[in-house]
DNA sequence: ACAGACGGGACATCCCGTTGTT
DNA sequence: AACAACGGGATGTCCCGTCTGT
């Protein structure tokens, strides 16, 4: 076996981290990244500031863990979905399912609309930033997803398909955001619906 | 009349005020509520912090006494488009001029995003979010925006206009949101033919 | 008048800057730069730590801002006693009684010594320590020392006059450290026959 | 014989414990006993902090450990060079020696410094600091520097032996340290020249 | 003996909002 | 109305020392 017994160290470290992650998502979602208390995550995950200075550089540096997880687990997801399928009619199918439930998440997309935010503002972030966008956005993106969903439709007003998917996902992101907002206008029904509207359009699949 | 003459004092007064919104506007913009420093709004403004206490409660009042301002001249600048629209099919057109006109610009959407989420995390924030709120949201939409453009279609998959317009609004956001955060992928051109196919998939105007 | 009457937010601004570089000045001379807390200044000055940071960057600016102080009036106090002098001998003797009485001062050699250690270690502590060196060290060093003292003596052995000031000083706040250090051994009048004994040996003055 | 022979596992406790010394060496001087990180010098020793605390009780005790070994070595090679001196004479020309010696050591003055005042600022430290206090002092100072060095001068600004080895060991740590503030202006050669003039001026050795 | 994870607690820094002044 | 100084209080960051495990 190549894959050595973990000792209780590692035991322990995995599962602190675990807890740490945890609990940044939903501080982090529920205040913000700014207004997120280092101290609270500590607390809720039943440690405290000095453990998450052992696993992480920062505040930032804990932030972008949580979405470099979160994003690379949600790749995971896609992927296994897509794998099973074999056309691209249902490929088309799959990712619209994959969309109307990204919609349809409370945390993730919150937690998408902090980042970009961050994102924008500490341009300088560094390296990290660049991992973590690499766990989100593939390379060669636009070939990817052609061979995925077939070429964009081409004309004037036509959205490449790599601009249609981070236009989406940005947009179902305020979406979420909206939903928290009225809730009585925009239901969480109501949140899919428009979900898959979006996808239809950007995608021009008849 | 009620209205009395302004007196130079008064003038003066009036300006610094537009002076500070106009600043927190940059600086709201630039760096997000939490981030934003009153100082420096002060500072771009020519004034210092104590003028912004003259002016306005907290920074909480400012902020919200921007959005409250923007949506104001918002709905005023609708209203006139709309007002020169005779037909139900120029209505539509005038709106999705408007939505597409949101989506492009720069500062607005952008503090939408900002609004949305402070109000999220800050629900109690009482009276003052109660008259931004009232300045951007109409009483009676359903019925307003019906009158405006035609009563929703019918059916299961169907969105309530008012629905409509508050999720297009924020989906919107997000949408310039992108633009920021992936220029290469998502260029202000792109931005205006999504926002269009948004508003024609929402509005189901054929 | 050219001084026009100050107003009283000016009068409390300077006098603040004074308590709080006299009781800065007792705290790093007592716990040294690291250990000195800002707080404990803030409290023995009748402030707190928020008045600090309105008249100063950092701990650092404070620090430095006090060594430099200590160093203008320091060679203010020198200047004036020369001024009186006339010829070379009388300045000579002047000098060394500023060093004597240097090495009996209980405070400035002190905070010299944490200085060189703070200069040595933060290199690029950047234009501050240049401003703070300018006051301590004069441009042209040798040839000002040379007209205050005449030439140093020629010879492998011999010292030049600026590098003596240097060292010089440099020893005789290690030689009040010594008496703080060991007391019963090093008293002050110790202090004072060795640092007689160290200039003349310095600027060999038969 | 009670000294037994050495097992491999106390020679390896031993080697240890002199890459710990060597490090802290290292860190310490560079960066002062507050700012030196026990965490760094155990990685620079090659070990971690749990090796530091299995070998030390706390961060001063490294310290003094450090301290006490520095001076017991400088003792024996002082005791070397004067064991094989058969006059007065001899004796101080020895000690001339290590005067200068000392001052052109890069690293032992810098430590004596920080010891200084480390144990003016720590006053009730205990035990552990009697124990480096013996190990750099001796007891019965003053016959043990007569009967090396002969008697001091009388008359009143004569300096008793024992104060004169203990405040020229002081300046000259100080010496040293404005070599390394003002390298330009007083260098090592000028270090070795200063160091002569005062060892002269404090023995008073026509 | 040594490694690694974590607790615990301190502290510089920051900035909003208040107070007295002009 | 606007300025300027300051209080007040929070919080990210840091690091020593302990404790468990190997």
């Amino acid at each position: 076996m190549t894959t050595k017994q973990p000792t209780k160290h590692e035991l322990r470290t995995q599962e602190t981290r675990e807890l740490l992650l945890g609990a940044a998502e939903q501080i982090f979602i529920r205040d913000g990244y700014e207004q997120a208390e280092l101290g609270e995550i500590a607390e809720l995950a039943g440690r405290t500031k000095g453990a998450i200075y052992g696993h992480f550089k920062s505040k930032e540096d804990i932030f972008l863990a949580l979405v470099e997880s979160h994003a690379l687990s949600q790749r995971a997801a896609m992927r296994k979905h897509i794998e099973s399928s074999t056309s691209i009619a249902a490929n088309i199918a799959a990712f619209r399912q994959f969309f109307v439930d990204f919609a349809g998440d409370e945390k993730w997309p919150l937690l998408l609309l902090e980042f970009r935010l961050y994102t924008i503002r500490h341009p300088d972030a560094g390296e990290r930033l660049q991992k973590v966008h690499e766990a989100i956005i593939r390379q060669d993106e636009e070939s990817a997803y052609a061979a995925l969903l077939g070429p964009a439709q081409k004309g004037k007003a036509s959205v490449s398909r790599a601009a249609a998917v981070h236009a989406g996902l940005g947009m179902l992101s305020a979406l979420q955001l909206e939903a928290k907002f009225s809730p009585l206008l925009v239901s969480q029904g109501t949140v899919k619906n428009i979900a898959g509207k979006v996808f239809d359009a950007l995608f021009e699949t008849k």
